[in-house]
DNA sequence: CAAATACCGGATAAATTTATCCGGTAATCA
DNA sequence: TGATTACCGGATAAATTTATCCGGTATTTG
């Protein structure tokens, strides 16, 4: 469904934001790709686009490390972080391929199609980081499997 | 969404599904390549997937090519064809990449997403690549773009 | 100011997907 | 039967994605 460097950057920015909310604590790469288990400097990159995107917030030096502000934690969505990582290819694309998807040449399986790219879309507009990052503090959600 | 292979597999078979249906004409690799607009190559190794797997027949020599059985029309669905080619990855796994997507250990949107994957699975599943072909027979659906 | 910490950014490498090439085999037809 | 046609299958190559490495820079702390 989304890239590898897309399912690390909404699992790291989902705990990022867990610890954020839980009376802010900045959190560093080490911890991150421990506890959503990503490789390290993999990890880094997808980090980096979000940073640079304006959707986590980083800090260098000591105590330095990742964190979501209380608007970030509020205000972005999943959507935002898909865009950000994958662009729009699956949030607009042809599910065959066709170059664009349009009811003037749709492909056969476009009406089809569309009722799910909306929900997907719907999902992920409607859902913020910091919600999700409630799931996982509840235990109600998790971002790795301990097998 | 799908893999480039599993999108010219798709097309393909909707295409060779209209040729068959068509008064039973049998179709190559060119013309598919052509109508698809796909590398013709690329497009063979695919539908020799689709061959070993039932989903297409195939014929060789003069006035060979491919073609779908009646009973091919009538029964093959995507989600078989997706099956063959991409895997169950899509049809089965993690929006977020957990090993393993189940209500055990459930990612933070495990729930809204298996909403979207069943539904997905239910198109699969219910629509059959004959009924596809008389959709794009009948000028309501397209296999390529003429921009 | 010096040392340690942790993100940044570019270069590089491995793995996977996508795409191409070409000789082999089966089938048709003259 | 011989020539042509068209799919088959393995090998190879290009492109993209995934993953790693390492020196640079900013920041904290003593
Ligand atoms: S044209 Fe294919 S999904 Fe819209
Ligand atoms: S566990 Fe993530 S979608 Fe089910």
């Amino acid at each position: 469904m989304f890239s590898k460097a897309c399912e690390y950057g909404i699992r790291a920015s989902i705990y990022i934001g867990q610890q954020s909310a839980d009376q802010g604590r900045r959190v560093g790469l080490r911890d991150i790709a421990a506890e959503i288990d990503s490789p390290e400097a993999f990890t880094a990159k997808v980090l980096q686009l979000l940073v640079r995107a304006g959707l986590v917030t980083s800090v260098k030096g000591p105590t330095g490390g990742f964190e979501l502000t209380a608007e970030q934690l509020r205000t972005v969505t999943l959507r935002q972080i898909v865009l950000a990582i994958d662009g729009g290819e699956m949030l607009q694309g042809c599910a065959l391929g066709l170059r664009q998807c349009s009811a003037q040449q749709p492909c056969p399986l476009h009406y089809q199609f569309l009722a799910i790219r909306d929900q997907l879309n719907e999902v992920l507009r409607t859902h913020t980081v910091g919600e999700l990052a409630g799931k996982v503090h509840d235990g109600l959600g998790f971002l790795r499997q301990f097998s």
